[in-house]
DNA sequence: TATTCATTTGAGCAAATGCTCAAATGAAAC
DNA sequence: GTTTCATTTGAGCATTTGCTCAAATGAATA
């Protein structure tokens, strides 16, 4: 077992906060709920999906705490967790933008 | 073949961008070439790894344009290839103590 | 030119990942 | 209580991914 320094520990749970975001249909799912609450099935309809698939991702991206969850009548809404997911992803858009300028 | 609008389009890519910094390997790596220049060996050294497998990702985070090789005498000398990337990471690392503090 | 040594490469393998499919929940509406 | 319907779950499978190992480069030095 390798010896990790507080420094390398934070960098192991950075890949992991990273790997979130290192899917096209979990960027998709929170490029969607960046704009507005929405359930499974509308989701899964917006995004061409089952909502199995979509139901298994949003499990992931729950358990990574970037999304919150709530009852609505017979369905569940998600919404994102809190505004660093957004100003995660607005960074990456920035990023792509400012290098296909050059 | 499923129509992708320009929205989606970008949201591809932005996974791809993320996929870079989901692996610990690879972030370790940036951060240590955040802090200086450095060839393959001592990376492989630093991070206590062959240096074949450390060549490997170096060539995917090359590939990537998220960093730059310079040669200098008998080695190459590996280094950030902008800000962004830094940025990144900071961005990343800030999610992370606002999350842990609550 | 011959040698050295840092770096790269490619095949192979095990582990991780994302989807499908069918079945199971579970809360709300009747 | 029964039915309905959105959502979840778990097994199975194909793809991707990161590493190892051995061998090949290739530029710089002698």
């Amino acid at each position: 077992m390798p010896m990790l320094n507080q420094d390398d520990e934070i960098l192991y749970d950075l890949a992991d906060l990273f790997r979130m975001f290192a899917d096209s249909t979990r960027v998709r799912m929170l490029n969607e709920l960046r704009k507005k609450e929405v359930g499974v099935t509308e989701l899964a309809n917006e995004l061409q999906m089952t909502t199995s698939a979509i139901s298994h991702q949003l499990r992931t991206l729950k358990d990574a705490r970037l999304i919150r969850a709530r009852r609505d009548g017979k369905g569940i809404l998600y919404s994102l967790a809190d505004d660093h997911v957004r100003m995660i992803l607005d960074m990456g858009v920035e990023h792509l933008m400012e290098a296909r300028l050059g």
